[in-house]
DNA sequence: TGATTTGCGTAATGCTATAACACATCTCCA
DNA sequence: TGGAGATGTGTTATAGCATTACGCAAATCA
């Protein structure tokens, strides 16, 4: 059984909660550098980001190679992220429907699915707003 | 415009064909050296990527950082691409329905898509069976 | 022919992630 | 109490993925 250090596990969290935006495992890195808290490794981070996903704290955004915390709560659906390319904002929404017709989709074919990754690249509402003003 | 070497455009698609699972850009590159047609360095690797992925000849597994030729020929749509993480294998398909269902659900806020990314991790037909029968 | 544009090839570097190992802590048992 | 074994942490080093910067060559145009 895992038995992390909490406090590296706070500390990561509570960095990703500060960002709207995806954070990489080296900003995270930085930030403890200069909040001189401690000190990490990237072992250290890595480790911790994995543990805070496997608790659903967190999720990883594949395109980016980023990290956002999660803001629904803990929930063992996966879920689809929306990225906008202009601000970089994440929304995450949860939507079983489709998530149902993907595994049905794969099953046509004997495919098993384990893990699920959505992401939607595009621009938030804000931003087409502030686009269309401007 | 874009004027891209053909020839090596040519020979990094041979080789992502040869391949049924992905391959990532430092592959390629070691498979050109051993093949000695040519020695190419990571900047070339990568635009021919670029350039065979605008054409939709290519597709990039984001959750594997790795490429795979396309096997539907030319489309236009996004695909949905089912990883089997037993054996590697990449099967694609298309759906326009969950498509269609992903842009609605994201506009539900304001989202506007510009480019989707769906990759199901999980265990392919034959991967399977022959998990059962051992 | 010379000026300009465009893309290629190379060297160098940066970003992302993991392997390997030493050390600390906990557990179990005598 | 203390020694053996298991488990996890922190650190060093390195592996793997990707891009920047820049000089050169070919095409285009005056």
């Amino acid at each position: 059984m895992s038995r992390h250090n909490e406090k590296t596990l706070e500390d990561v969290l509570a960095i990703l909660q500060r960002h709207k935006k995806p954070v990489s495992a080296y900003d995270v890195l930085d930030e403890m550098s200069v909040a001189k808290k401690r000190t990490l490794s990237p072992p250290t981070v890595y480790r911790a980001l994995a543990a805070l996903k496997d608790r659903g704290q967190v999720h990883r955004v594949e395109s980016l190679n980023a990290y956002v915390a999660c803001r629904h709560g803990r929930h063992e659906q996966p879920c689809i992220m929306s990225i906008c390319e202009d601000c970089g904002s994440v929304e995450e929404c949860i939507a079983p429907d489709v998530l149902r017709d993907l595994a049905s989709i794969a099953a046509q074919s004997g495919f098993t699915p384990v893990r699920h990754m959505i992401e939607i690249h595009g621009v938030c509402a804000s931003c087409r707003e502030g686009s269309m003003a401007g």
